[in-house]
DNA sequence: GACTAAATTGGATTATAATGGATTATTATG
DNA sequence: CATAATAATCCATTATAATCCAATTTAGTC
């Protein structure tokens, strides 16, 4: 079965709390008994995660504090993880509270309607008016990749189709 | 479990002192008893470490005496930890009290209001007005990064997506 | 060495915010 | 059109943060 797809369109509540979908919620308890990580983007969005999902995009830092203790890049790639992250769970009622420093950031007002993004291996919350310019950029970058490559199909040379 | 992350804003109160949030006292309590060291930054944070973690970041140092007969280099940066560091501990109503001279170095002043920033290993404490321009340059960067990527994306050659 | 003043510490109280449950409204389905 | 399912709102409760006050300690002065 097809996990974290789709999108839905809902409200965020007056606390800055999220219900989500039962088809959502079903997805997070069967991946991780309803751990989540929530992960604020540069591209703008809130990603939320199961634990071992987000486990596994950090695994590769060893000796964290030896590193930290000497380099500035090394302190702040640790600062932007750990300050745009939070482990929370999914509430008996399916709800999720966003972290009032990430709802301003990606501009998910309390009361307003957000985008709810399945991304295969979780799924993004986002503002209504940057998920439909993100859905522009992807596409644009989709079509120009396409073209590309239609070009070079054109030119002599190793051809596999 | 995740240990250390997130941003909580609060105000540090006449004295000087920070009342940490729950979650952040027991990631200290579960990790060194309560036992921390505090130590700021050349960023101009003010940062909180476990102490095992600090002398993790410090035990790289051997034979110190003999380097620092011999290396100005050295009596720096053995200087610079000795004096930007000190320990203390997490009160059992979950306050800590900021050594004044760093408060000053990190313009954090009493009764205004800060913000604790998980960084996975420990905790910071910026000046509200710094930790948004820390915000934007982190974010700059890994926009920049993006861009990047997303033009090499188009070029033709081994694209592995 | 003792007394006074200042500063710091710890605890208690008050105000604010977050949480969970329940009810109501809306949408989807048969 | 009726019923069921889901989403959204409201309200009571709890938890948390901030302020205030008393007590203890420290430093300074006579």
């Amino acid at each position: 079965m097809l996990s974290f797809c789709g999108q839905d369109r809902c409200s965020v509540d007056a606390n800055g709390r999220l219900k989500l979908s039962p088809k959502v919620v079903s997805d997070f308890t069967g991946k991780c008994g309803g751990q989540i990580v929530i992960h604020c983007l540069p591209e703008g969005a809130i990603a939320i995660y199961p634990e071992e999902i987000y486990l596994e995009m950090r695994r590769q830092e060893t000796l964290p504090a030896a590193k930290a203790a000497n380099s500035m890049v090394f302190r702040r790639s640790m600062r932007r993880f750990g300050a745009m992250s939070s482990p929370e769970s999914i509430s008996n009622q399916g709800r999720v509270t966003l972290p009032q420093a990430f709802r301003e950031y990606a501009a998910v007002n309390p009361g307003s309607e957000v985008f709810v993004v399945g991304v295969e291996i979780g799924i993004e919350i986002w503002n209504t008016e940057r998920w439909a310019e993100e859905i522009d950029r992807m596409n644009e970058h989709a079509r120009e990749k396409g073209e590309r490559e239609m070009a070079a199909d054109l030119l002599p040379g190793d051809n596999i189709q």
